[in-house]
DNA sequence: CATGAATGAGCGTTCATTCAT
DNA sequence: TATGAATGAACGCTCATTCAT
């Protein structure tokens, strides 16, 4: 760790105190209107106290981003592991992964907030950076599974992994801007549908989804 | 009140000058450190000037927000209008798509940034909505011309828009977090290889793509 | 004139308007909150042209104190003016100033308000002590005049008039501060019975109110 | 909020010193002149410093005001307390409460302008209101006490209350307006001559003063 | 462990005013 | 006569942060 500072039990309850009150600013209002000020309000500590714990505003967001990273993933890790049967992979994966990053609106908010601020903020990209690895690693993973269950890949592994992401990334998008609606259940439901589409049983022969382009490389 | 009542030309070229400066800022540090004093800086004027020419912040980055929006609608536009062979609706109507809102990084930057910044802001939400509207138009009538040229829709029209909005919104971001690469052109071509197989001649009887799913509705 | 452009009627009309307005302001909202974007709004015309008119907020403040000035002691001219009687002097007489004073709160509230500026603003200084002049030779000229229809003072001549001034100036602060009430309206009318009680008719003997102190002298 | 829980010793004299400050410009500037900036450099301190420890300019002012309310208050109090005898209580009585007031005349200028301004503001007017009603309370007491020592009122009580309060405040005016002179003195002294004459000894028969006037009623 | 004191920088805004027609 | 353009200065205020203890 780079605080010098012996870690007492104390200090941790208010770090961490601190730091979920900080997403729950994130969450509520938003990257720009999330101040220190803010922050120990929502804590209930006086805003001094939010700098005796954090170097300054950058480390605690930096903190803040890596704590909500490793929920959203071990969220999702949870929810895909122990996955037998390959068709649940899609099915019940996709399920698990969507209700994980649904499940606190406001988290996914903050999320999506720090991913777009990231873009223009290098420090932040770093953070962020990392949880989008977290969760490439846990498609790749999945995929390579399913692989391993007797489902061969109609495309390329590396554009669906792009194409997995954005496909997540979009839907949780139109969910936060427009909230749950019908329409973007069916989308859901395509979605996996498509996912589905993309393997197939090593012995079958006919191609399904967008084969004919995995074909063309 | 007093002002807008008679717009002089110099105004509006000054007003147009803060509204680009003010567009370069936001897409090259973001939504939160886009600053008057910032704004100011990069359109070459003095930050009082600004205030002179609008309201207020918020009024400033409204009408940002509304030009980048008309301008990006009005790319894209431009970019599908006139295809007439249905297969070119998908295969050059994307391309054009694309490559309207990726020609200049920093438009989609700053494009990002409200967008996700209009979560939790309910001022920019009215505006950034009123974008998302014009692609969600531009997208519907797209399919609309397809099915008026001999296509038919594999799957139900409310979801594939939703999803192909977020695909492109996925797209983007994949976009302006990572750059392009080789796996992201590979994703954009398969991506438009899916939205080929959701429609099919209307004399063909063979489905394709997520087919099963239109079915089932 | 200072002013070197001719006088036109239009002008003469605009400058009053605005003369006007800038009262109305000092009435309503005191010395403090008046402000040229203020008088232009009460006026109905672009904050702009009250600097057309007037070459500073300087030169609008003074005019408009002289011109507040000017009809103030103008009203009081008037209500004592003609008056006969030596009694009338004092009870029709201070009536007529007491009216004249209080017929518009907002010229009260503004002359109180440009007075007590004035302790601290040389410029102010100059034009509200010329209404205090103007005020001065009015008790001054009715003291006279009581003199000469057969009245004798009964006190100092200076004393009077600093004393009728003074009680004047309280009695309006009290009007203004705290409204009009059944107390006000007694300590008005005894205030009138001691200005009685300050001359006698040249034959009577008896001394009465302060005299002892007029003796001293 | 986080503030005010524990006044440490620095934080109250750091309060006073700007306190003070403000008094100064108020009785050097007026009210309209008084800015953060000059407060802030009259008490030698930077203009930051003075909204850490007064939450803004509204505040700051309104404790000033409390403070020269209480101030000259005590003065008064002071000058008036332990007054034996009743013909000391009009002579004496008057005189402490002259000097108190004309003491500084920097505070008089800012109490008179204070009260002109929260004619117009709401704001003001509760606080200076409140002064009023302590210098009301003390003349109410001298009154009672005079009575409470042989002397019957002949006058009305609250009429006389007024005459006093405005009588004061009309010479207050005249003294920051035109400066001590020869007349202002002899009008105080034939002001409390007035004061001697509106009470007699219990026992006295002969009426002086305004007496048909308490005779009336 | 916790806090008050202090501060520099900058924000969004209003004010009175000058310049050019 | 009337107006828009432009501006310097200051205002009240918030921000993240550092210094002491």
């Amino acid at each position: 760790m780079e605080r010098s500072e012996s870690i007492t039990p104390k200090r941790e309850r208010q770090e961490q105190a601190i730091l979920e009150a900080a997403l729950r600013c994130l969450g509520s209002e938003g990257y720009a209107a999330t101040s220190l000020h803010r922050i120990a309000e929502e804590a209930g500590i006086q805003k001094r106290m939010v700098l005796y714990y954090f170097r300054d505003r950058e480390q605690l967001l930096e903190r803040t981003v890596v704590m909500l990273g490793d929920y959203l993933l071990s969220q999702v890790a949870d929810a895909v592991e122990g996955l037998e049967d390959p068709a649940d992979i899609v099915a019940a994966g996709f399920d698990g992964f969507w209700s994980a990053i649904t499940g606190d609106r406001g988290l996914l908010v903050a999320y999506l907030g720090l991913t777009a601020e990231s873009v223009t903020d290098p420090k932040l990209q770093a953070v962020t950076g990392h949880i989008n690895e977290g969760f490439r690693d846990i498609i790749a993973r999945l995929i390579a599974e399913a692989g391993g269950r007797g489902r061969r890949l109609l495309m390329d592994r590396e554009s669906l992994i792009v194409l997995i992401i954005a496909g997540i990334h979009g839907l949780t998008l139109e969910y936060v801007q427009r909230g749950e609606s019908p329409a973007l259940n069916r989308a859901i439901a395509d979605f996996q549908i498509w996912l589905n589409s993309v393997s197939a049983p090593l012995d079958e022969k006919r191609d399904a989804g967008s084969t004919p382009a995995a074909r063309r490389r």
